[in-house]
DNA sequence: CGTAAGCCCGTTCCTTGGTACGGGATGCAA
DNA sequence: TTGCATCCCGTACCAAGGAACGGGCTTACG
């Protein structure tokens, strides 16, 4: 049998993302340091595969790198003892992040809306003489959470 | 009299946005050079002032400041002959990229709160044994635009 | 055993939208 | 004319999340 355990470019096809990005999440403690051969070839257990997966998913779940590690982390401690509720915390933060954006966005998209609707057709004109209703001055002036 | 014309300081200031930005801008052609007075000093029009909050409500709309500078030029363009429907166009174009956006953070919230209403605690694990609603593995197959 | 593919490492670069720094020149009012 | 605020310029830096390079070693296959 040949050594056991897959190497870089195998996890890495299998979980859909590049080599380089397998070092990269090792550095941070984001992937745990994987065994090596003799000759310094990184070894992972299958799991890794999973884990990969995980990291993508959550990636678009709209967690940062950082959180996702804080995430995984947080299972592992569980089981030590008892329950964190980490996880269903940082879910909540999330998701009330998430609406909020959310929210952003219908305001955008309504605006975005009214504008083509109104059939301007020169952006610092109409905002100079407030012939449309594109809010362009009132928008400048609000506190706004970026984009 | 003094020149005509603001000084940056002064535009930046009645903008709400830093000298710096103004320089920055001037890079990308994002704003015209201004004139300069004999010691170098920009001199600005009064409408730049206008045309800043422009910037600053488009980017809130969603537009990245490279699109911005195309809306403001396809309004300067349209001045000299017939119109150029590029405003309509642009608008109509990021309107569809923000729903698709926003059809995307709908389905991440939703996906969110089936994972907090199942009350899971070790993200790892639940993407390994589908024990829970987590669409993990699903989720990491999707073609998927970053969040 | 030979060879080609794969992997090693450190380092540099990219993107976006600015912010910060620092030394020197200018503008303006008193 | 002096003083001081303002402005000049180039350059470096920040965040995140990687991508890319290049020279050299390892590994696996036949």
């Amino acid at each position: 049998m040949t050594q056991h355990g897959l190497r870089s470019g195998q996890v890495a096809e299998a979980a859909g993302v590049s080599v380089e990005t397998l070092r990269y999440y090792e550095r941070p403690g984001i992937l745990d340091d994987p065994v090596r051969t003799l000759g310094g070839h990184r070894l992972y257990p299958t799991k890794t595969v999973t884990v990969l997966k995980v990291i993508k998913a959550a990636q678009r779940l709209g967690f940062t790198l950082r959180e996702v590690a804080d995430l995984l982390q947080a299972g592992e401690h569980r089981h030590g003892r008892r329950p964190t509720a980490g996880l269903r915390h940082s879910l909540e933060a999330k998701l009330t992040e998430v609406e909020a954006r959310l929210a952003d966005l219908v305001v955008i998209r309504d605006t975005l809306r009214e504008a083509r609707d109104a059939g301007c057709d020169d952006v610092a004109a109409c905002a100079a003489s407030s012939c449309c209703p594109l809010p362009f001055a009132e928008l400048a002036t609000v506190p706004a959470r970026p984009a």
